[in-house]
DNA sequence: CTGTTAGCGCCTTCAT
DNA sequence: ATGAAGGCGCTAACAG
């Protein structure tokens, strides 16, 4: 028994004056609030979540789906690793605890959510990996659990998400590279379906045909994000003939791979062909030449989804919807394609 | 209001027979079972997790608890992630869920784990990365939380623990080195101040006195787990004078940066330098030469570490201590040393 | 076989 | 400023 009754008897007080002392309620004597505080830290006494998520009808707990056992979540964890800890930091001070459910990928989506719903456990619930269209995203919204997107869907409805600026990223290394001279650009996509992907290759696309480019669904590959989708990646664009100057990867874990095989042909990144990851990686300081990509403040972007996460249960009106931008930071990946 | 006594109203039957009929208990009429099933499934009622628990006194939920934000979890990411998957999967059929606490890496882990304990939101926690003397062991006993740690420690007690075979692997490597011709090992250790850098450390020291080969603490390289770790590790290697003949990984994560400094070098993986991975990795299939590993089932480990885990509100007596053994399969990485 | 009742730990309203 | 009491949703013991 570790509960407010034994730390109400211990004080000599009724239990609802210690529950009131202890949540910062007015009307009691700070006095009593200050000696039920220490006593509260002496013995230990933490407030029993499920006691206080039956009363109050919330648990102060926010879930982050995982999906486990794919491979995708492989190259995006130490992403999510680090956006984990800021929405947490960001958590802590709103007194709310961040749990990861990990969903597997051999089970049915929608009938793991579900189930978190009709559990209450959680107050709120983040998804990531939003497909195209997403059936997770229509439930949620008929279940009237409050839930907060880490990617665009073309489902409609007014839901709330936050996503990277993929179609800005698209953009901006098509211009960077077609200002160098680059006419040949190759993209890798995921293999996934997710709606990243297809986000990625219409943005791409687009700013193709914007600068008069060779365009070519051929130039667009479909392939695992991990270092060995980057070797596929660099394998396929040395087959092409004429050979693309130039390779945009979904995912910078993609450039070690990249850089392995071109290494392998004799070729060099930047001198024979350019590449720009997707993020900038402290990770990846170790490439030479260095990566260009785009500069991403994991913290912030945290920041933002736990603040975005938290506001859910307080506004269902109005919900957020955010395209986080990213900008480009040169290196020395890319440069001028080589002469013909 | 999806609550039982909804349901109740709607079969207009009472709170207590609806939750007997569906929690299985007996003195219910067949035909009553199923009516309640039935509208159980139509109304799709779920249990109202707070509220069970309440009453219950367990949660039916285990945690896992993952350090974020630090560098070294990055590698080992995809590692849980099918091991979660595993777990998850023995966990389901009995009834259980998995959720994962994230603890930040700039967080007291102590005061983290005291939390959890006293709010009660778990039967049991599972914690990892244990350190050679680790204080949240002394503190779980105290509090008398079930816990199963993944990883060993010098702290005393009868806790409850599951580990991989560091000090198998790295005799075994050692042996099977040795027995090629092999005299100057150099070892990479996690740099973190984990306790399985010091089994693993002894593990290799014992084997290189057995097998009567070259010892010397500079041929023990303490470096970050990661692809940069492994670049690092290999620069090690290249400077060292003599140099020695093989590289013994604590991961094979760190295998691609090992073969690409090599190979920068003008060096060929097996037959400039021996190399052993830890783990056998499909992911890894792209390294040529075929890395040289152990083979470990990370299902039937999940399988493994997840009963043991429900294992622990049964029987707090005789806890689980289980060394997973891991065994050795050759690839090309490893060859004879080059002539001198 | 079914209904009634008590109570898990907590917070909140109402009474003092 | 404090105590007493009710009830969140659920299950388990008991009564019928």
């Amino acid at each position: 028994m570790t509960g407010i009754k034994a730390l109400a008897r211990h004080l000599d007080l009724s239990i609802g004056t210690v529950s009131r002392a202890l949540n910062d309620k007015a009307d009691v004597s700070p006095a009593t609030r200050k000696r039920v505080l220490a006593a509260a830290r002496e013995l230990g006494y933490r407030p029993n979540h499920s006691g206080r998520a039956l009363r109050q009808g919330r648990t102060s707990t926010i879930g982050l789906v995982l999906e486990t056992g794919s491979p995708a979540s492989l190259a995006g964890d130490a992403f999510f690793m680090q956006l984990i800890d800021a929405m947490q930091e960001t958590f802590s001070a709103a007194g709310t605890d961040l749990v990861l459910l990990p969903c597997r990928s051999a089970d049915d989506p929608i009938e793991f959510l579900r189930r978190q719903v009709g559990r209450r456990m959680v107050d709120a619930l983040v998804i990531t990996a939003t497909r195209r269209q997403d059936p997770r995203i229509a439930m949620l919204v008929e279940e009237g659990m409050p839930f907060l997107a880490l990617g665009r869907s073309g489902t409609p409805g007014d839901w709330p998400w936050i996503d990277l600026d993929f179609e800005g990223v698209a953009d901006r290394a098509v211009a960077e590279l077609a200002a160098l001279g680059h006419r040949r650009i190759a993209l890798v996509a995921p293999r996934k379906e997710v709606n990243l992907a297809h986000v990625w290759m219409d943005g791409y696309r687009a700013a193709i045909r914007r600068h008069g480019l060779e365009e070519h669904e051929g130039l667009m590959l479909r392939l695992s994000v991990s270092e060995n989708g980057g070797r596929q990646a660099a394998e396929a664009v040395l087959g092409m003939d004429p050979r693309p100057t130039a390779l945009l990867l979904v995912s910078e874990m993609m450039a070690p791979g990249v850089y392995a095989r071109l290494g392998e042909a004799g070729l060099e990144p930047g001198r024979d062909l350019s590449v720009i990851g997707f993020r900038r990686n402290p990770q990846l300081g170790f490439l030479r030449p260095e990566l260009a990509g785009f500069a991403l403040d994991l913290r912030a972007l945290g920041t933002a989804v736990g603040e975005a996460a938290l506001g859910l249960a307080v506004s269902p009106a109005d919900p957020v919807r955010l395209v986080w931008p990213m900008d480009y930071v040169p290196a020395a990946s890319v440069r001028p394609p080589p002469a013909e």
